[in-house]
DNA sequence: CGGAATCCGCGTCGATACTG
DNA sequence: CAGTATCGACGCGGATTCCG
């Protein structure tokens, strides 16, 4: 009855970590959840993040349209980011995992 | 209400994932849900991972107690790698992870 | 069988400087 | 403000070989 652990859905699961597994794509997603953001926003909250990697994560997040990109045309640019609908439907994912995280791993200080 | 976006949950996120964000931990995870494995097993379910990646991830995932290792004193040696309670914790995210990917990601054929 | 050890390329990531 | 461009290093991860 469990159809898990075959080849093929191996593979699937390494292909949608390649989308969302990287180093960057959930804490952008995660901060999200609390409403459209800048992009110097985003820069500021996310630790240690640079330019290019935050510009490089929110193409990467658009272009599968798990967070949108609204440009407005004032001087100075602004650029708002926020999730779609797909994008929102992580929210309670992440969260589960964020705080399976907290409670599981914290106990173990030391690398 | 929202006690979200700081910059402290925003490390600890990242701390989190440097455990389990990797690129084969969710993989072997997921491959234990359905009772232990031993070390070749595994190594034939997982499309790709080597052999060094694989000892490397199981020692990173038994060091956090997410997977318990198991040896029995034969010739030639077996050894067993199961989930812990820990380890348990993560199915149903794990799994409605996976799920959101395949509804949403496979959409996109392309690279 | 289940690892450990070594070697090494290649891609990722970071820092910096520059632009519309 | 919101990016683009370029460069260089470092470390991840792959292949291979050896060991108990």
């Amino acid at each position: 009855m469990n159809k898990i652990n075959n080849y093929e859905e191996q593979c699937a699961f390494q292909e949608i970590l390649k989308i969302i597994g990287g180093k960057w794509s959930m804490s952008i997603i995660y901060i999200l959840f609390s409403g459209k953001k800048r992009f110097n926003e985003l820069q500021r909250t996310v630790p240690h993040i640079n330019t290019r990697m935050l510009v490089k994560e929110l193409k990467n997040l658009a272009e599968y349209k798990i967070i949108s990109r609204k440009v407005f045309a004032t001087v100075p640019p602004t650029v708002e980011y926020s999730l779609t609908e797909k994008g929102k439907k992580l929210e309670p994912i992440i969260n589960d995992f964020y705080n399976w995280g907290v409670d599981n791993l914290y106990e173990y200080p030391g690398k």
